[in-house]
DNA sequence: TAGCTAGGTGTATTTTTTACACTATCTTAG
DNA sequence: CTAAGATAGTGTAAAAAATACACCTAGCTA
């Protein structure tokens, strides 16, 4: 034995990704239907262990990448989770990590050594999933509910370009509410983070709306600084 | 071999607290000066291995209580750190904590197995520190910056009983910025979060400041559902 | 008793938020 | 061709909050 520290060198630690996603104006939550003991045949948040030469966030890109094919996504660390019994096969300790990803993007390409199907779960009736991946689910959509309030990491669940009201749909779902048009538009326009695109909808049986992009400047900006975006939810229909 | 999995189960990890106080105006962390190696001699967060037997959160409350004797603080996840190289013996995660306590509370206790000091640095000059615990204790700092404006945790820094000038000195402390007096009291008083102890500051220079507690209920409230507090620094000191 | 120091308040002005009603423009049905 | 529908988008009054700054108060000390 090298070292009295050598009883600690006996974990492993795994990274597990909260997939976000927005589609059809509800937003989801990408899982695999795992293949691999334990849990196997249950769903679960994609994710895998840390290999010996990898840093922790190239780990949560990789299991990204393969699950998604994407590789330029918002991804950030969220938390770890370390309870003795979490594993069945020894010490495990996960790091989450969270991501916001287009669904139009996502070209589904379940790693076939990992998981035998990859679906979006709508995060409204949740079907039950592995370990403790519900609880790490739960903790990340709190914290994406929190954070969207203070930077404008939203945006990278739209389609580069989007109307008003898809923007103000996309905060609803997020945050469970329904919030007041005029005062959204209002605020949302005052921060100067959206670019008029001078183009309008297409193909709606109703008057077409103006499309916006965000600014790329001005995004890296806030999500430095942080902002703030809060508005009161809308009063006739909180009461109704 | 029992599994392939074992490959996995070759790593360690640690515990790394940020412990912030309040002192004679001035933001503080404790680090320790380490007896063991690596690093023996330098000065370095408070941390240790996790132990099989104990939770995350165990074990960073179990270096807090050695190192401090305090089992009551505020105590809270931060970030996880896995870069390959950041530890000589072998691939070891840290998971960083970060808490707060009263610097009249701390009892200088340091653990005779682990360090041969411990001090209180103040965070404006401060000296290298082991390993990554630079990098862990600016993105703590950033955490605490930033989670103060949207909650109450604050107060945890000061005394049961404070003035509002020793409140506004903390936020200043912390933010590192000048607030403006009236506006300051204002805000805070309208958030109901204190309580007028109609007590008097007692042997000052000065006509003496009337002294608060923060109302127990009301703050763990603030906790979970979080508030604003946000105003411009004082703009003349600002320009000055 | 005057002067120093920090505590504490009043308030005008500006800015932001909130609430709600109204107008505009497109498609589709008849 | 027109009316009905649907969603886009705007105007604005009233209330609330933020900002800036002046001024008064109370205790100690020289």
């Amino acid at each position: 034995m090298r070292h009295h520290l050598d009883q600690y060198f006996k974990s492993a630690f795994t990274v597990d990704n909260v997939i976000f996603g927005f589609d059809e104006g509800d937003l989801k939550v990408l899982v695999i239907k795992r293949l691999e003991e334990p849990y196997a045949g249950h769903w679960a948040l994609p994710g895998y262990f840390v290999r010996s030469d990898e840093d922790l966030d190239s780990a949560a890109q990789r299991v990204l990448t393969q699950l998604t094919g994407l590789t330029d996504v918002f991804l950030e660390q969220a938390a770890s989770y370390g309870t003795i019994g979490r594993h069945p096969y020894g010490r495990v300790i996960t790091v989450s990590y969270y991501s916001l990803v287009r669904t139009d993007r996502f070209a589904p390409r379940p790693d076939q050594d990992i998981s035998e199907a990859a679906a979006w779960f709508p995060l409204k009736n949740l079907k039950p999933l592995a370990f403790d991946h519900e609880e790490i689910l739960r903790d990340c959509l709190h914290k994406l509910r929190r954070n969207v309030r203070y930077r404008p990491i939203g945006f990278e669940l739209l389609p580069p370009k989007f109307t008003l009201t898809e923007l103000q749909h996309l905060y609803e779902a997020i945050w469970e509410t329904e919030l007041e048009k005029r005062n959204f538009r209002k605020k949302i326009l005052s921060m100067n983070l959206l670019i008029d695109l001078n183009e309008m909808q297409e193909g709606v049986a109703h008057r077409p709306a103006r499309l916006y992009r965000f600014d790329e400047h001005k995004y890296q900006n806030f999500l430095q600084e942080g902002f703030i975006f809060e508005l009161k939810e809308n009063k006739r229909k909180r009461e109704g």
